[in-house]
Order: structure tokens, then sequence, then C-alpha cells
DNA sequence: TATTATACTGTACATATATTCAGTATATTT
DNA sequence: AAATATACTGAATATATGTACAGTATAATA
């Protein structure tokens, strides 16, 4: 997608801005009136640019029939996000028989993107604030840092914990209960896989 | 709004689903072909019908000039919602200088509909996994039972509390936390406010 | 019983609209 | 120096489209 230059960029915010307050694209004609032009060819050569680059795109023929292409990442629009329930075994995987159910809500909702919507069971991180069936919204990725909440397996036991690194070989899972206890890991020994992090919470009354 | 008839309906969502496909409203031939109408008659006065009931708006010699008009509660739109600070003194208005930010959320995304995100500040509710800086979704209503946590105004103090009647005159707002104690109160001798209730908890990491 | 709303077909037409063609001018790229 | 992209005016036109008019038929309402 080539650059867009000024004058279309005007163009492109008029259509945005005429659907907002319609609901429907502007003609040729309207687009003048709003930006000042003289004639329709000035609306239509800007509109066969911004279609050349990838902006619109523009239904031959059809009257208003112009939409504005959204390019994915930039755009404030939904996803649907799978639920799933964190099951004492097994790793929390996106297939189908894991999904309780989806929930619509914004790509930038938090403040990082994520990937699912994960049920906690249990009370093993209540003075963190989460309690039972919470949905953590969980990020995919094995880049953690020292207290983040990580969603972690070891074997087939998922459990959501403090994450802290007490020397490159020893890793400790902490709770948020005092009931509780600390997994102390040793790389050399267990195998702990990351299953991804913790960068939000929705709870449902 | 008077009730839509079937066809009328079949109309509406042969009108959204068109505007879905391609970014901009059919015209009178465009539906009779999705429908297998076979005057362009047919669906102007299906279209006039919906006008007639409030459903969309049509604008009068504009092509494609059709819009589906939101009637707020039914669809799954979005929200832009105030994020209100808790602060100790005052009601929780919306007055321009409380709303801290936005967020845009979709509007049935908890169970019920809400008015407005409060950011909590303190441990009185820790124990119902309530921590500083959550952002509780609030539900303006009076409409209160017990075990409800509700947000309360005593004179110009606010707070998060469980909701608990002990007698027609006497309530007790329940902190869930060991170190706060009940606050008790005399409906005969103090004022007591219920601002609304807690529907759902947002939290940012 | 008359009226109104719903649910269509079919024809006709004024006008709303996309789109082409002919120019002018400047800036950038090859 | 030639070609291409940008940024317009102005006029012309085929067609896309809204919309009115004339019918038919059924069901609900006053």
């Amino acid at each position: 997608m080539k650059e867009i230059t000024s004058q279309q960029q005007r163009v492109l915010d008029c259509i945005q801005i005429y659907i907002n307050k319609t609901g429907f694209p502007p003609t040729r004609a309207n687009i003048c009136k709003e930006l000042g032009f003289k004639s329709p060819n000035s609306a239509e050569t800007h509109l066969r640019a911004l279609e050349k680059k990838g902006f619109i795109s523009i239904e031959s023929g059809a009257s208003r029939g112009i939409s504005i292409i959204n390019n994915q990442e930039h755009t404030s629009s939904n996803n649907e996000y799978p639920v799933i329930g964190l099951v004492a075994a097994g790793s929390p995987t996106l297939a189908e028989e894991n999904v309780e159910r989806t929930i619509n809500c914004p790509n930038s909702f938090f403040e990082s993107s994520f990937d699912y919507f994960l049920k906690v069971k249990g009370l093993s991180m209540k003075d963190a604030g989460i309690m039972e069936d919470d949905l953590i919204a969980v990020k995919k990725t094995t880049d953690v840092i020292n207290g983040d909440i990580v969603v972690a397996r070891l074997d087939d036991e998922v459990t959501v914990k403090f994450f802290k690194r007490k020397s490159p070989k020893i890793i400790e899972l902490e709770p948020a209960n005092e009931e509780f206890e600390n997994i102390t890991i040793n790389l050399e020994r267990d195998e702990l896989h990351i299953e991804g992090k913790s960068i939000g919470l929705l709870r449902k009354n």
C-alpha cells in the first residue's frame, strides 16, 4: 500500500465522516460539496487513486458504491474471544471441546492484545483479587518477568500463579493465598511450560 | 414503535446483511433480488413500513439512502462508557470533570446493562476480589437486595460495600476485609443514597 | 361494512449518479 | 526530455435508482 497524500486523506476522512453521519457512503457530488470541489471528476480521480492504493473499494456502476477497507491492525474492531475452562489436567488448548463460549470484546480492550479468557478454578490467587470463576485475559507468550501472573503447566497440571525466577535454573510459582504453598521448579529435573500471562481480568456478577 | 412483521424482519435483516457484506445499503432492486420479489415496489412498501415503525430512516431522493436506526438496548453495538474516579467526597456524577476517560465496550458485555465504570480506591472489599484501581461496572439503580455489592453514599462519602438490610429501618454496609468495620445505618436518623450496584468487574494489569 | 395494514406484480419516468472525455497546471520520477 | 502522478474545471451522457401510479388479494380492525 503506497503512501496516501494529504488531499487523498481529506477525501478518505470525508467518506468516513459521511458514513458515520448518514449511514451510507457519499456520492461524487457529496464529496465535492463537502470539500469545495467544483467538478465531480475531482472526487472521481481521488477515489480512483484511493482505490488503487487499497484504501477503499469501489463497486463499479453502483451508486454510493464506496466501502472503506479496514487494515485490521489499526481499527478498533471487535473479536470473539474464546472462554476456556481451567481444567485441572491438560494444556488449555483452543480446541473446540475446551471452549465454553465466546465473548465479544474490542481488540484493544486491555493494554496489550490477548488470545483467550481462562476461567479460574479455586482460590489460590485470592489475595491478588482473582476469585473462583473469574475470567483472566491470557496472552500466549513465554516472555514473562518476575511478578507476572502466569498460566503455567507442569506435566498435565495447569495453574495460575505469580512467576518468580530464583536463579537461572530455579523458578517459583507463588500463590496469593496463605493456605497454599509455593511450587519450586528445578528446570533441570522438571518440565515447566509457560502457556501465557494474565494481562487483565473480567468478572460478571 | 409498533410490532415488526416477519416479512418486514426479513427485509430489515436483508439490509443489515447487505451493509455488512458490501459496506453500503441496498437499492430496492437489490432487496428484490435477495428476497425474490419481482417488483421494486414490494421493497419500497416494506421500506416505508419499516420507516413508519422507526426501524430505519430513508433519505428522500438519495440512492441507497437507507440507514438502520439502532434502538440502543437490543443491538449488540458498542458504547463509550465513562470511567469515574471514586472520590472520597461527593456523589459519583457523570459530570465531565469526574470522567477520567472512557472505555469502549459492547452494550451487552455484562449480564445486565450498566451505566459507568467506577475506579475503586482502597482495599475494603479485597476479600470479594475487588482491589485498588479495579473498575467495577455500575448499574444506576436503587433496586438492590441483600448481598449485592452497592455504591452507597452517606452525606458526601461514597463507598463500595455489601448491602444488608437488618430490619425495615436498619441497613448495614459490610466491607470484605477484616481490617474494616461494618457501617450501620438507621434510616430514621441518617441519609443513605444507593447510587447503584456492581454488576461486573474489569481489571487491567 | 368500510377501512386500514400487509403483501405483492407490473409499468413508467424523472432524476440521481457514475463515468468518460477534453482541458489546464504543477511536481516527481525515469 | 518524456512519462507519470497529483490536483483540479467543465461538459456530456448512459444508466442506476427512487418513486409514483394502477392493479390484485388477504387479514385484521373499527
